[in-house]
DNA sequence: CCAAAACATTTCAATATTGGAATATAAATA
DNA sequence: TATTTATATTCCAATATTGAAATGTTTTGG
């Protein structure tokens, strides 16, 4: 049957769903769409707090949505799963209309 | 500043992926894509019982994201929010590819 | 090696979500 | 009108999420 692919879909389409559902995960998805940030420079853009958002880049890291890489002292974050991109495309364009 | 544009637009996205973040939900949105459906029709295409179809449609109207019409005995339901199904069509590509 | 800078991790209380079970309501049919 | 059908709503215990605070770790500059 068909619904099988359709509820596998739906469950990991709904994972990813889950962690563009809160504000401060999303700014720091949107914040590296352009290209790669560190911990600080994405502290500054979203006025959080270090532990803060060094906590969603974990959570966000667990779930292989972004990967990151030490440069010096600092830790360079980008985008890692190729379908956060186009969601979050889509959203700019439903959301942030000219 | 445009921080807080920004900020606004997340917190309204993030609301609607925190509607998608559900599989059931998810799939309940997806069935109405094509047009209205009853809560029977529903709950046969998710294999999902009476009162869990109803209950994500009852959360799902309170944000607004669907609408409700009773026909007979039984209700249709649809989409209301432009912004849902742009999104929805964005992760079928995503995550149904051909 | 030592101190500071830049991150990571753990812990925790408050709050939210989940889905099942039971019950309630509205409309049609006999 | 009594019953059945279709849907709505309430209730609940288990689990998950949230963000702040405190503390730990790693790397570099002196």
């Amino acid at each position: 049957m068909i619904a099988e692919k359709m509820d596998a879909a739906a469950v990991e389409a709904a994972e990813l769903f889950k962690a563009l559902s809160n504000p401060g995960r999303l700014r720091i998805l949107c914040a590296l769409v352009p290209g790669e940030q560190t911990v600080g420079a994405l502290e500054e853009q979203l006025g959080a707090s270090q532990s803060y958002v060094s906590g969603q880049l974990l959570r966000l890291r667990s779930e292989g949505l972004v990967i990151c890489e030490r440069d010096g002292r600092s830790m360079r974050y980008r985008l890692a799963d190729p379908r956060v991109r186009p969601m979050l495309e889509r959203a700019y364009e439903v959301f942030c209309p000219l």
